[in-house]
DNA sequence: TTTTTTAAGTTGAAAAAGTAAGTTAATCTC
DNA sequence: GAGATTAACTTACTTTTTCAACTTAAAAAA
């Protein structure tokens, strides 16, 4: 059931739109004629629709392509450079700055360590000069850029999902996170758990690309999943989707960060992998021991880091194996640093989540590592500007004909 | 995205099966003018609308309401015996008819016992039967009846998704299930798994009326979810979504039928409970208990029973609390024979997730009984049928406008 | 050169929604 | 009880947008 009522106007605003999609992906050597087979529109609208946009700017004809047996076709292309967009990766750790165009190439970041968790305001604050210090480094006015988008280390919470779950970081408690910024930048601003940020990155620039529906599985400190269903973000009713890192897979498990006992986190999130090698390798718990140590350790033969990894793998496995028989998304896509593993770990998250699907179709669910790497996060709050803007509702606005 | 283009004729249909789904909602004593405030569509619009209804037979006008200072509105009623609809619930063992009407009704129901999961073809020709007889015990014409639905205890499998997944019933391998009843009926049908049809039952008539995301939990001999994800039943990429019953709760815990080990299924599932049962009070496994019997003797005062049977509560709460992490809907339903346990059951169900979801917004989910209980599944075959006849691409067929 | 094929643009009709003014009906006010 | 007010609904006309058929244009094939 879709609740909403159609007028006249919306028909052209829907069809600019399917357009405008068909565009930004299939950009190189479209014709008129592709558009036309591609949307089922008829000649008379893709003609009108392909004017409005060379008008805006937004394409140019940038020649003729190959004829196919009669009048060859005039080739439409977009200008990547119609707008930039903005985004920062708010980590638990880091801030990670981007500005990217409309074809997803990184124009500019800028990226630092930062207390993120310990200091709300001064993460924004320093988020503030960072991106002011990029527009500058990029040689970009503001006015070229369509929006920004923010994406944080939590799950959203508040009515209108304008804050984060302070669970794990009070003193970000309460703090409305895009007010912070929106004195310093006039634009559109977008806030997102980091997860469905990755997730729309990897759906618009990465190994997501040709699917309608997937799962992002970012893996950190914490471990979070964005679900991509029908190609767009899909949070539940409460914005608690996604919250893979505290799903249950051993009732009476370690103990977990939030306070419960058996969370996948507990066993795949950093700190756990962490505790297993000290513990068995006998180190003391206060030792500076990194992920990277832990990995490159593995990597040289180290044997009980590799089956620490592997057991990580094992738990990430079954996790996975309930996605895919709760949710069951097109593909899984795997981002983090304990994914530099590689193969070692790879392998045994997939022998385990193909052991417990096995009478399901879910088993022939491919199991990723995600194409942009640590890029990831920042580019999707990026791409969430564009996302929104060549929505029917928006798409008048961003081809400033209004 | 949307990738779908929009034409003028697509403006009325979508209106129409708007106005139609707000008159099957609101029905009695709606206005024109309360459906132009409902759907924010235009006076004209609406009086042209309610034509086409009225023309058809799908509305009458019923009288006059109570005036707010000037005229008193017309009042418009859907007319609930404009069409009727048909569902077979084809569950383990039994198979279930029914008939009704547009507003909920049941016309008509017959039930009985049928070893379903050893007989395929066998179980399709009763159904045949069962219906036909039940066609003249109403009384009703098939040109009166708009479709029917089929629901079957099992995911749906292949590629047109026209058949059952075999494993747990392997007479039922390859059978395109519709085709068996196709030659007796001349009807639009519908094939469902049993869960996502209680679902949509509970989403058009039970407790899910006001809800536009509900998981469905149908608790068996297996155990199954039916999602609906804005007002649909979402079936994901390979149609396995839902499956709860097979998402691991215990790394290493009870071997369950699928092969795996400590899926809820086997904790949670009627074989489950019946064998704790036994194995704690020393029964041997081939007396003739059954789950019906374990509840009543829970009931009067016997503790081994209560135990187990809070046992069940506690790991279907963490199956829950999985599923409101990963999906987040608005509000879960729980059916099944299990159900008669009753509070005894539930609280231990709400305290287990409530543990497991406590630093989430998941934790304000509302977990509450099925209101169509052993009609649910029925039922939604059923509704199937009427959602399907709603959407604005069938909708002048429904009318009989084509 | 002529014919065929493909691409792009144009014209007129049709569908549907909206606006504004008008009609009908019930209730309130003086 | 006559006129004013409010509500519900209808009618006539305008706007937006699409589609179908046709025209113009360019290239390839015969």
């Amino acid at each position: 059931m879709n609740f909403q009522s159609v007028n006249v106007s919306l028909i052209r605003e829907q069809n600019l739109s399917l357009v405008l999609q068909y565009l930004l992906q299939n950009s190189p050597q479209t014709s008129r004629t592709d558009l036309m087979r591609l949307t089922h529109l008829s000649g008379t609208t893709v003609s009108a629709l392909v004017n409005i946009l060379l008008n805006s700017g937004f394409v140019s004809e940038t020649g003729v392509g190959e004829s196919i047996g009669g009048r060859r076709p005039i080739t439409l292309e977009l200008n990547p450079t119609f707008a930039y967009s903005m985004g920062v990766d708010i980590g638990a750790s880091h801030i990670t700055c981007m500005i990217i165009d409309l074809k997803g190439n990184v124009v500019a970041s800028l990226s630092e360590p930062f207390d993120v968790i310990h200091k709300a305001h001064a993460t924004m604050k320093r988020a503030k000069e960072l991106l002011t210090r990029m527009l500058e480094i990029a040689h970009l006015d503001l006015s070229r850029v369509a929006g920004l988008g923010v994406s944080i280390p939590a799950p959203l919470d508040g009515e209108k999902q304008d804050r984060l779950l302070a669970f794990y970081m009070p003193d970000w408690e309460g703090m409305v996170v895009l007010d912070e910024l929106r004195p310093f930048f006039d634009l559109p601003m977008f806030l997102e758990n980091d997860a469905n940020a990755g997730g729309i990155a990897e759906k618009w620039w990465g190994v997501g690309r040709q699917h309608h529906s997937l799962a992002f599985i970012k893996l950190g400190v914490g471990v979070g999943a964005g679900l991509i269903i029908n190609d767009e973000i899909y949070r539940g009713f409460a914005g608690s989707a996604g919250e893979i890192g505290h799903t249950t897979i051993e009732s009476k498990g370690r103990l977990c960060r939030c306070g419960n006992r058996g969370c996948m986190e507990s066993y795949v999130g950093i700190p756990g992998i962490l505790k297993d090698v000290q513990s068995r390798r006998g180190i003391s718990e206060s030792s500076l021991m990194t992920i990277e140590d832990v990995i490159a350790a593995a990597k040289n033969g180290e044997p009980v880091n590799t089956e620490v990894l592997q057991t990580a793998g094992r738990y990430l496995g079954i996790a996975i194996a309930n996605l895919l028989n709760l949710v069951n998304p097109e593909i899984v896509i795997l981002n983090g640093y304990i994914m530099d593993a590689g193969d070692m770990l790879m392998q045994e998250v997939v022998s385990s989540m193909l052991e417990r699907t096995l009478p399901l179709r879910a088993e022939f669910t491919p199991i990723v590592a995600s194409r942009l790497g640590r890029d990831a996060v920042a580019m999707g709050a990026a791409t969430l500007v564009i996302h929104q803007s060549i929505q029917p509702e928006y798409i008048n606005r961003f081809l400033h004909l209004t």
